[in-house]
DNA sequence: GATGAATGAGCGTTCATTCAT
DNA sequence: AATGAATGAACGCTCATTCAT
């Protein structure tokens, strides 16, 4: 098939190597396993991509890009904080269950063979959600609804693992059979009883004294 | 030199094959590197290992026999929890000041690509804390210590995944770089305020009535 | 644009393979570079060569119509000796600074690797020199101009091995390198006088007798 | 075979490879064809040369040290000129007989693919023969023996030019062909002869006045 | 009849694994 | 029983060639 590439194909490629990606790590995936599972040749993958790195790049992005909006519903609008986290936690398990692979390759990041590459994405993927954290811990202190004496920036880094640690529980292998360890198969599956732990001790945490 | 290897030369091997694994992965870690490192020939190393995958979960291994080893003593003796809490934590600082590197090995296994061998790993090194972790909660609830409505399997893994998170920041280099960014450089590298944070925060979420 | 290709793009495309070739090499030169600096696409070079080694050797064609036309001037009319071998000197040089690809492409040739086919070029392009310059030299030896000794083949050889190795050393890079280790810049640059010491070695080199 | 390379294994490596290179060119050259051509693995021959670069400058070096101590006879001892240069003349047949590949693969570097590493290796290989020709030219100027007109480069370029063009006649196809095109089959085959004539002219060339 | 994106064999290079010593 | 050089499959990437438009 010596057609240009669909934007259907053309997507699939990402798709293929997001897959490939958050399976094998960077060095691991081979971009000729990517081509194959794609359904084009090799060559075509240079026709869009320079090399492999940027092709990881791409799929960082797009698995950013899906994780942002994923998650973005959930800041809209006039919510107070115990809505907001709730909307937070769901949103998260959702994007969970509709696409594994893109939180998988975050994962697989953070595992970073490269250390500069590894810092800068760092700094790309986590300012923005640790800003915004910040800010709503900040206005919720302000406010008196929490605990004024967290330091804002701990605040929003232990919600923010704790948000982390959930999508890891239900997207890759070993820290799904860690919450299965954990919480057992009935409550590691029943999502909505998750997320009322999750919540709960989430605002126990920031001190929320209002009610929920 | 032809003599069998000591066992501190058999030792050195896996040492140094941690170091090596732990900095640049599954993947990237390099056979003779390692050989070169610990001071022994190539061939050697497959006397003892009988492939690369072998020699990876014999890291695996010392890595988990450390962890389990280095946070053990937190749990000793008759703390009440907040002790307990603290004492885990600052273990957890001291231990990923001391050897980071079996940390980052702890997190290269989350990665895993053969969904049974992670599932297997994932039971091994997560019971026993999940067991005693719930243990723990279960008594403190009993003695109206913390938050009775908490399911006290999610309650110990919420726990488990800040203390994951923790020694993640102080031994990945994403984790970390993502550690400054939520709470600069300041508190990041000062740990005795980060523990307080992190103590404060999960006493908290367990709803902990008492003093600490 | 899918009207047929006009005579003066066919040109082009040639002209821009010549450079490539020239500079590149046969393997180094590049067909979608060649069709970019042409303005054609790369499909419609394989409408009219089978593949790159023809059109290769059309480059050769052309270059090799190029250079007997340019010294073709040098034989005409009734020169005397000096003024056939001064004149075809200087062509060779006023050739060498407008179209030094020619004489690259001409040197590419002498590396060729299917030694059939350039035994076959090798005929066609020496053949006629080789007889037009014995023709000369016999004449002079029987006008008791030069060395009578001198096999008269062998004379045009050696004049011709120096108009070859002349035009290498203003065409092709090693052969000016080493040209100006030889000579230093100066002569080198100095084409006027290098085309002196060039006749009268010659001249010597026959045995010529007379003044010029 | 696990052993180490003998010796000559080792020298078989250059030796193909001088044959793959000088056949082929630079680019052209394909490691693995060397490596099945020296019947060892693609693997070892990086063991050796850090990449094709290094293999391709080994060539040239033992090229270059073959074709030096070949022509080295020739300038020792008190010889005078037309001694001088009938050895040279006579060695570089030999060698040419003996080993074309050297001097095959000496003109591919002449081809140059890559301008830099070209100029590089033209003032490698140059260098001592252009300084040497050149004092010995001077040298016959001061004494008078030959023309004091002639610049003591030019005519050290212009005699290694004939010598160029002889030993590409005995070891290139397309040169030879052109040889036996110039001189005829029996002329060219009976280097004897080839050589007395060669001997005449360079020295009529350089105006020499001695008896020979 | 021209286009230019897709193809895929083949390149240089690496490194887990083997085995003669 | 350890050594360390040799092996060769597999990688990322290129580019001459093809063919749907």
């Amino acid at each position: 098939m010596l057609k240009k590439l669909t934007e259907s194909q053309q997507a699939l490629i990402i798709d293929k190597a997001v897959l490939e990606f958050a399976e094998k790590g960077y060095k691991g995936a081979g971009l000729s396993t990517i081509a194959k599972n794609a359904g084009v040749s090799v060559g075509v993958i240079y026709k869009y991509y320079a090399d492999k790195e940027e092709l990881f790049r791409a799929c960082i992005s797009k698995s950013i890009a899906y994780l942002d909006e994923a998650i973005s519903y959930a800041g809209r609008e006039g919510k107070d904080l115990p809505e907001m986290i709730r909307a937070l936690v769901d949103q998260t398990l959702i994007a969970c269950r509709e696409r594994p692979e893109y939180f998988r390759m975050y994962h697989q990041i953070t595992t970073g063979d490269d250390a500069e590459r590894t810092k800068e994405l760092a700094g790309i993927i986590e300012k923005p959600a640790a800003k915004a954290y910040k800010a709503v811990i900040k206005k919720a202190q302000e406010e008196g609804l929490i605990d004024g004496e967290l330091d804002a920036g701990a605040g929003a880094f232990f919600f923010d693992n704790l948000m982390m640690m959930l999508h890891n529980a239900y997207s890759c292998t070993y820290y799904n059979e860690r919450l299965n360890i954990y919480c057992g198969k009935r409550l590691a599956a029943g999502e909505k009883k998750m997320s009322d732990q999750m919540v709960r001790f989430i605002l126990n945490g920031l001190g929320y004294k209002g009610k929920y």
